[in-house]
DNA sequence: ACCTGCACACTTGTTAGACAATATTCAGGA
DNA sequence: TCCTGAATATTGTCTAACAAGTGTGCAGGT
């Protein structure tokens, strides 16, 4: 009696309501410092109190939800520290991917069709090119094997989907532009030449982390943080 | 009034039983593939069972415990395949953050301090390194002052703590050489020399991977893993 | 007008007990 | 011997409740 080769998914209900919850807040239904207390959230998904506060414990120590002590849970604020902190670490782990993978001239099918999805978007459709711009970034990442690595990554991953949700109908996005460079740095790849491909992903995600702050930026989001910048890059 | 600058801690139960279960795991009194019933841990703490249960749920988010649905918390038991992902994990980020640090010519007090007091011991004390050989490689990580790329790495040096707990007694550590070794990081780091210091560290990290794989197969460990190996470097 | 202190409502932390669903174990039969 | 099935053990979830902490608003005094 062989499996089937699509593997059986026993979920619980916590782990429904937390993926219920993740959706709801990268589709921006849930917006930043929306709190979501325990009670109401147990009555809306018809559920115990316990099994709301395991989910919420969950995505807080995802960091998509944050809370104190005796304190209501709260969509994470990401303000410009936390999204440069994202972006940094997002350079830090994938740029020595790029150098391994340059080394084994190890392109990802995955990367070139994610890319080739991205060249096929005319330039007006700004959101769309969200998804595949994470899986071409991912399936880099994938693409190593290590299993730690990808989960670390798709953790930051999901904090950046968090604070798409509250830029998505900004036009900062030139699809034209992210396909010319993520093409590049597969060539770069395919040419073992690492450095480069590093240096140019420190470009292109630094590019997109200012664009990123800028935008959160002018709708006036919580100053809260310290806003020191990480080290500079000469 | 400006507060103390030691911070006010503020603990629940559930962080209390997690922290307790995390230095009981490893010290070693909590061995791999042990059980933790709900039930029984509950009594043992005196606090109800959903109390147990969050704390349960938290290690195993970490990483450090095991649970499939309706089956029974196990202390994680890190194969040959999970040391190896670890160990080439620790070397992904960390020679990056070697990179950006020899770009700043930035040599952490923190790491002199902690390679000096490995240069203290004699080469016949091997679980005393430990310690500093972690507060070392954090303390490198730690300097480029990001948040998540810290909770990483730390994320990433529990588990290798859990293996140690395993090898402790064994004399596979020289602290002589990684003394010198750690000296030379250090050094690189201040000339500026990235490239040579991230190689370096590659080795490094790698022969340690080697020992302590060689250690825990020697024990007959579980070889349920998958033996395949990473990326090889050349 | 401002600050202090207190009572109140709201929310979370924790407990107790219970039932359902599933895993594991072990005994019995083909 | 191997498979089947019941009994036990353990977890998932619920209900109800109390304890403890946070925040708010109001009264009172300076």
């Amino acid at each position: 009696m062989t499996p089937s080769s699509i593997p059986v998914t026993a979920t619980s209900i916590v782990d429904a309501i937390a993926a219920d919850l993740r959706t709801r807040m990268f589709s921006g239904e849930l917006t930043a410092d929306m709190p979501l207390t325990e009670t109401d959230m147990a009555t809306a998904y018809n559920v115990a109190r316990p099994t709301v506060k395991a989910a919420i414990e969950r995505l807080v120590a995802e960091g998509l939800l944050v809370r104190g002590l005796h304190k209501t849970a709260r969509v994470a604020a990401l303000g410009p520290a936390a999204v440069s902190d994202i972006y940094h670490s997002r350079a830090y782990l994938e740029s020595e991917i790029l150098r391994r993978l340059a080394l084994m001239r190890l392109v990802p099918a995955e990367a070139v069709a994610a890319n080739a999805e991205i060249g096929r978007l005319s330039e007006g459709t700004p959101t769309d090119l969200i998804e595949p711009d994470i899986r071409f970034h991912l399936s880099l990442i994938d693409a190593v094997g290590s299993d730690r690595m990808s989960k670390m990554y798709r953790s930051l991953m999901s904090e950046v989907r968090l604070c798409m949700n509250r830029v998505q109908s900004l036009g900062l996005l030139a699809p034209g532009l992210i396909h010319a460079e993520h093409e590049q740095i597969l060539r770069l790849i395919a040419a073992g030449k690492g450095d480069a491909a590093a240096a140019l992903l420190d470009d292109h995600l630094g590019r997109a982390r200012e664009r990123l702050i800028k935008a959160l930026g002018g709708e006036a989001g919580p100053q809260a943080d310290a806003p020191t910048d990480l080290l500079a890059r000469p």
